[in-house]
DNA sequence: AAATCGATCAACCGCCTCGTG
DNA sequence: ACACGAGGCGGTTGATCGATT
C-alpha cells in the first residue's frame, strides 16, 4: 500500500513555474495569507500540488529574499554553521534571514564545499579530519570563535540595515538582489509584457528568454542587474493593469501601495502586513536566543 | 559550427515531525 | 495512545547555460 501521494498525480502540473502561475499564486496569498497549502491548489486553479506553491513561495516569491551574490560575510557564516549544525539547512538559514535553506543549499553543494575540498588538499589535510585530538579541539573552539565573530559582525550588519530606511537594505555592491515578491513579479511582468504580446492567453513558458538572452523565470528577474538598461523601471513603466493588481489594497494593509512606489524602494518587506508574518525572525529587531545562541553562551564565546 | 562537458539552480521526491481528533 | 493529514526538511534530479574542444 504506503503512503498515498500528497496530491493526485493525475492532473499536476510540474517542471518551472510560469509567470501566469506565479502572479496566481502571490495574488492568492496576499489574500489569504501564506499558509493552508492543501487549499492552494483547489481555491487558485493551479495544477500545482501544494508543496509545490509552498516551495514556489518559500524560495522564490515570498519578500525579502535576497538572491545569488553571497557575500563574504555570508559564505564564512554558512561555512562555519555547516561545521556546527551540520547540513541542517533551514537550521542555517535561520541565521540568514534574507537567504532560503535550498539556497544556502545549493551554494553550498556547487561552491563552498569545492572551496573547502581545494583548501584541503592545498593543505593536505582537511579542517576536521586527520587532526590529533587536541588539535581538533583547539581548532573546533578556533572554529566557533570565528563562527560567532562572522555571527556578530553579520548581525551588527543586519541591524544597521533593518533601522535604516528601505535605501539601506540594499547591499553596499552595485548589484541590488534585494527584492520583494511585487518586484519580483513587477519585473518579471515587464520582460513577460516585452516578449509576449497577449499576455494573459499567450502563456509565457518557463525558462523564457528575451531579445537579450535573459531568462525571464527563474530567478533573473529578482537579480535584474542595474547595468540592465532594460529592466530599469525608468524605461519600462509598469503595465496600468497589473498595476492595479499590486496594489495592497486589502484588508491586511491599509495603504494601498502602487507598483511605482514599491519600485521606488517605498514598499518594503517591513511595512508589508500581508507578508510581514512570513518573513524570517528579524535578528536586527531581536536576536533569537536558540540552541546554538545558548550553546556559544554556555561555552562562553559570546 | 557542432558536440561535449561542467556548473548552476529551480523543483521534485520521500521521509520526518507535529498538530489534531 | 493512536491514527491521520499537513507542512517542513534534506537529498537528489533534470533543465539550462556558458565554456571548451
Amino acid at each position: 500500500m504506503g503512503r498515498p501521494p500528497c496530491c493526485d498525480k493525475i492532473g499536476v502540473k510540474k517542471g518551472p513555474w510560469t509567470p501566469e502561475e506565479d502572479i496566481i499564486l502571490v495574488s492568492y496569498i496576499q489574500e489569504h495569507g501564506p499558509g493552508n497549502w492543501r487549499s492552494v491548489p483547489t481555491n487558485t486553479g493551479l495544477l500545482r500540488c501544494s508543496k509545490s506553491c509552498r516551495l514556489r513561495w518559500t524560495n522564490y516569491l515570498r519578500p525579502g529574499i535576497k538572491r545569488g551574490n553571497f557575500t563574504e560575510q555570508e559564505e564564512k557564516m554558512i561555512i562555519h554553521l555547516q561545521a556546527l549544525l551540520g547540513n541542517r539547512w533551514a537550521a542555517i538559514a535561520n541565521y540568514l534571514p534574507q537567504r532560503t535553506d535550498n539556497d544556502i543549499k545549493n551554494y553550498w553543494n556547487t561552491h563552498l564545499k569545492k572551496k573547502l575540498k581545494k583548501g584541503e588538499n592545498e593543505n593536505g589535510v582537511s579542517s576536521f579530519q586527520s587532526v590529533p585530538k587536541g588539535q581538533w579541539e583547539r581548532r573546533l573552539q578556533t572554529d566557533i570563535r570565528m563562527a560567532k565573530q562572522a555571527l556578530s559582525e553579520a548581525l551588527s550588519l543586519e541591524k544597521r540595515s533593518f533601522s535604516t530606511d528601505s535605501e539601506d537594505l540594499k547591499p553596499s555592491q552595485g548589484t541590488s538582489t534585494y527584492a520583494s515578491s511585487a518586484e519580483n513579479i513587477s519585473r518579471l511582468l515587464q520582460n513577460w509584457m516585452k516578449t509576449t504580446p497577449e499576455p494573459v492567453t499567450g502563456g509565457g513558458g518557463a525558462g523564457h528568454r528575451t531579445e537579450s538572452g535573459e531568462t525571464v523565470t527563474q530567478g533573473s528577474f529578482i537579480n535584474g542587474s542595474s547595468s540592465d538598461g532594460a529592466l530599469s523601471d525608468e524605461t519600462t513603466p509598469p503595465h496600468q493593469g497589473f498595476g492595479s493588481f499590486f496594489s495592497f489594497s486589502n484588508k491586511s494593509c491599509h495603504e494601498s501601495v502602487s507598483v511605482e512606489q514599491q519600485n521606488a524602494g517605498l514598499m518594503t518587506p517591513e511595512n508589508s502586513i500581508v507578508f510581514q508574518d512570513e518573513n524570517k525572525p528579524n535578528l536586527g529587531d531581536q536576536v533569537p536566543l536558540t540552541l546554538i545562541d545558548k550553546w556559544l553562551l554556555d561555552v562562553g564565546l559570546f
